[in-house]
DNA sequence: AATATATGTAACCATATAGGAACATATTAG
DNA sequence: CTAATATGTTCCTATATGGTTACATATATT
């Protein structure tokens, strides 16, 4: 496999639904490993997986407080994805544009 | 496996770095597919499956011409994931706020 | 010191994914 | 009709991924 780029390593990141749903329970704001484990369905063990997933991402930043670990959501490698969505703006822009000439019989 | 959700085979279907080359090159006009995998170091039935995925997830559509098929992108579905990006779009711009704030000392 | 708690890691499994070579199918050219 | 061309699909392989249970490690509690 190619040597996993840090851009893709963010889009890879985000393309597993429990990951994205981590995240969205990081914007609430930091929580420990079992606080986090305990908001799903999967065992601790597989959310731990993911949460080093996102780390390696620099999605998420662990801060070790006694025997706790606390993680927070780091939002900015993000910023990747939406420099990439941003070439395509315009294009959907015209696709919409074009949809609603079409609906209006031009 | 979880069904699928429309939503997450977009954020899957990006998550490659081929397909994402797929789509940048779809950006410049519609092409075939002989000419598209040219474009690649892969082989042809590699970028077919790759194609197929992006097809599955509405971001490229197919005209049958004669013996040849057109590929062209439709961005609409990008907008999903732009859509979940803006949830953390203020998270990434207090990230930078509190940094700038940090390298100014205050 | 001994026990309990918080959490990561290892080992293992099943399935998904990416890729290639060979084959099948459809359409156009001669 | 037959050959050539464009392209998808099948089959197979290697590796990645997501998940679980059992185990290891570090820190706190008593």
């Amino acid at each position: 496999m190619a040597p996993a780029r840090s851009g893709n390593t963010v889009f890879r990141a985000i393309a597993d639904p429990t990951r994205r749903a981590i995240l969205d329970r990081l914007r609430a704001g930091p929580v420990n490993a079992g606080a986090l484990a305990a908001d799903f369905r999967q065992s601790r063990p597989a959310i731990s997986k993911h949460v080093r997933v996102l780390k390696e991402a620099r999605l998420v930043t662990e801060t070790r407080l006694g025997r706790e670990r606390l993680y927070a959501i780091d939002p900015v490698p993000l910023q990747n994805v939406a420099g990439w969505l941003e070439g395509y703006r315009s294009f959907w822009q015209t696709s919409l544009d074009r949809l609603k000439r079409n609906l209006e019989g031009t």
